[in-house]
DNA sequence: CGCTGGATTGACTCGGATCAAGTCGAGTGG
DNA sequence: CCACTCGACTTGATCCGAGTCAATCCAGCG
């Protein structure tokens, strides 16, 4: 059975059987959550690292005046942070898009194999880095890109991590994103983030229908999203 | 003589003689820097972690078409990713802001510390967290406050890590960070912000003046951030 | 004493928010 | 099978926060 976690740290380091054996053994167990359920709220005290294996999620922090912004999208093979258990609470909550398959590990249990797996530890830590980086190109999104440029990017990002883990076609990806909470995502309105979809599809570069990404023009995209794929890092640092 | 770096750190867990001997080695050696230096820009493969023991810098990206986004401030006792090394390039750029003292901290070191002093460990990763902890508050800002709270947003964030390392009196903070470099940090105009500025000083809540920010009303401040002070991560979990 | 880089202020423009109607599609129940 | 409903998507009209452009102002300094 595919788990998708696995495939995921296996582009950043070099897996040997062992490490692939102690972490199918620590996602085996997983458990089903229906859309729109919160998997942890902001206050919470955290409780295990879990993993995404399949459907999606997303963090996100709710305002006193009740507006809300979306920290980062959860896809299959994506993880909380690793060292979540060493704070008292979670200053965000994170819920489920679509139905979703979710593993658990528990605090003991990763810090040995944090300590059994050097692979898997780097492998783990690379991941994170990754998952730093894109915290910092929405920063960087929201702080100084107009908003088509920022769709785009964002638009850009998912397609390349999706197509990392094998969910797209060649120009195709289903999205089960609202554009409520994409806008939630890019720091504008619904009814702004709309005209914004309306001019990309207008102008060739996407379109999205029913819960279905098409990218009619990836090079036009790239170009308008600014987007530096590095950050997303494929360029690995290859030396042990 | 103090090693803000290690105060802090012991702000996040106990650190035992033999931790606080083994952090007080490695970071013994510090070298200066001048103002406005690169410590690493973007696109440069990363070298050792680096701690600031004096001084103030920043992390950054540039746009292709030249705008700057500022994405952290670094004060004394503030450090880059532990485990930088493990990508091939940098996604950002390091600058200093005035002049610094810097250690650095080789790979092969930080991994062993890592392993021998594990009150250490839990320290620099309960530190990284606080850090992504900050990334998701300055997210939440650009998406969805408005330019005052964000100014005001950024000011407490500055005051009370200042605080935390003992750079402040009572009401009062030096804070080397020129208007223009402020805006690129709030994702605002250097125009913009100075409004922005003088409309918080005749709301007699803060007045900045030749790098001194003094805090006229912490309450109104701190209310219209709308600020959560958890996200610096007072409340730590105890158990061990 | 004039030069220079930051800070400040004013006049004008524009991107994106707000407010207000619809429209469309998937269920749901009669 | 069709009317009803509800949530998500669209579109238009208007408003306002923030950007842009362009002058100063001011302190520090060679």
């Amino acid at each position: 059975m595919a788990n998708r976690y696995i495939d995921k740290l296996k582009r950043f380091a070099t897996l040997n059987e062992a490490d692939v054996a102690e972490l199918t053994r620590a996602t085996a167990r997983g458990r089903s959550v229906k859309a729109r359920h919160d998997l942890i709220r902001e206050g919470d005290r955290p409780g295990p690292v879990f993993v995404m294996l399949e459907g999606w999620a997303f963090r996100y922090k709710i305002l006193p005046n009740g507006l809300r912004q979306v920290l980062a999208h959860l896809m299959p093979g994506d993880a909380c942070d690793l060292h979540i258990g060493l704070l008292a609470e979670m200053d965000h909550g994170i819920q489920t898009v679509t139905k979703a398959r979710i593993a658990t590990i528990e605090r003991g249990e990763m810090e040995g194999i944090l300590e059994r797996c050097p692979g898997v530890a780097k492998a783990m830590y690379i991941s994170q880095l990754v998952d730093e980086g894109t915290m910092r190109a929405w920063i960087t999104s929201m702080g100084r890109r107009s908003s088509a440029e920022r769709v785009a990017h964002l638009m850009s990002e998912l397609y390349l991590r999706a197509r990392n883990i094998g969910l797209t076609d060649e120009t195709h990806l289903e999205v089960p994103l609202s554009q409520s909470l994409l806008a939630d995502s890019l720091g504008m309105t619904a009814v702004h983030l709309n005209r914004v979809l309306k001019k990309l599809r207008l102008d060739d570069a996407i379109t999205i229908q029913r819960g279905s990404l098409t990218i009619t023009d990836p090079v036009k995209l790239a170009q308008m999203a600014g987007f530096d794929e590095s950050y997303l890092h494929r360029r690995l640092r290859q030396a042990a």
